[in-house]
DNA sequence: CAAGCTTCCTGCATGC
DNA sequence: TGCATGCAGGAAGCTT
């Protein structure tokens, strides 16, 4: 499941590979991958997310996006939280600047290819790049569940005045994707305002677990680093925003950057297969997970059996002993 | 504005 | 064996 650290090894991984590289070609396989692309000439009335296609839309959209995708120079990849974007040159100096957006859903793989290359398990939508000293690469997106997408997306200025997102050592220019206009900076983002989230997560009333997974708050978690974020910072999942004091939010955001640290250095967490960098590999950090996935199993801390909690159509895990409720 | 629910989707595990 | 059911997840877009 892809989440901050996942999302940033594919970035980095895509990176040499594709800046200044030239899409030659295009072919969308599966329309439900477009998600997220809006087609020139207005909305399709259709919106996005949520929405089944009828045939004729998904059609308009599959071949709008071959059509405008290739010959298409690409920048250098940026991320914000879970979305990541190749800005593409402009076609002239006056143009509207704008980007080949990606979100990896659960389950979305950005895999880079030789052009002779086996096809992997669900490919939706295949690119053949052109990169001046790599030559020609296939750029495949591959998603079984479908909850990740591609799109054309147009880049608007940041509210701050700040780089969009992280790239790397590349310099980020001050734009970001008008689909990612409402997700907040990521704790691994130099801008993120640690203040102005501790404020926010103190005026609501819903459990932390919730504040963190929300993305307009803080971006880039999800429920894994969610429950492994609280575990280390000893919080239960369900303790209201509210009545958690600055300095423990504040002691909680620090561990979060631990724990996407360390889940980077190890290349991202693999739990069930459906995460791999761009070629295709898994990461280790599943191995050093404390709380998620582990119900029943010792907490690392005290040995008292890991607890699992329904949670918002999903789970939680937390230790019911070192992660009290009061 | 906040909070809760539903929707999109597939593959695997479980139960009968 | 074969079928139905449940579950996993991110984020948008509803309603309350």
């Amino acid at each position: 499941m892809p989440e901050l650290p996942e999302v940033e090894v594919v970035r980095a991984g895509l990176a040499p590979a594709v800046t200044g590289a030239r899409v030659v070609a295009a072919e969308v396989r599966d329309p439900r991958a477009l998600k997220r692309h809006v087609p020139l000439g207005g909305d399709d009335g259709l919106g996005g997310h949520g929405v089944t296609l009828p045939a004729e839309a998904a059609a308009t959209r599959a071949a709008d996006f071959e059509r405008r995708v290739t010959g298409l120079t690409l920048g250098s990849p940026a991320r914000r939280g879970k979305f990541m974007w190749v800005p593409v040159a402009a076609e002239r100096p006056t143009a509207e600047p704008w980007s080949l957006l990606a979100h990896l859903g659960m389950s979305g793989q950005l895999l880079l290819r030789d052009t002779t290359a086996l096809d992997d398990r669900h490919v939706r939508i295949r690119l053949w790049i052109e990169h001046p000293t790599h030559g020609e690469l296939r750029l495949d997106f591959a998603d079984q569940r479908l909850f990740g997408s591609l799109a054309l997306d147009r880049l608007a200025p940041t509210p701050d005045g700040a780089p969009g997102g992280f790239g790397g050592d590349a310099e980020v220019p001050a734009l970001l994707p008008v689909q990612a206009a409402r997700i907040a900076r990521d704790p691994l983002d130099p801008h993120f305002d640690d203040a102005e989230f501790v404020a926010s997560a103190r005026r609501r009333g819903s459990g932390i677990k919730q504040l963190l997974l929300d993305q307009s708050l803080v971006s880039g978690v999800g429920n894994i680093y969610a429950d492994e974020a609280l575990w280390r910072a000893r919080m239960h999942p369900e303790t209201p925003g509210r009545r958690i004091s600055a300095a423990r939010l504040t002691e909680l955001l620090a561990l979060l950057r631990d724990v996407f640290a360390q889940a980077l250095a190890e290349g991202g967490t693999s739990f069930d297969e459906q995460y791999v960098n761009v070629n295709g590999q898994a990461g280790y950090f599943s191995r050093y997970l404390h709380s998620y996935g582990r119900t029943a199993e010792p907490c690392d801390r005290c040995g008292t059996k890991i607890e699992r909690i329904p949670f918002a159509g999903r789970s939680s895990h937390f230790c019911p002993k070192c992660q009290r409720l009061r």
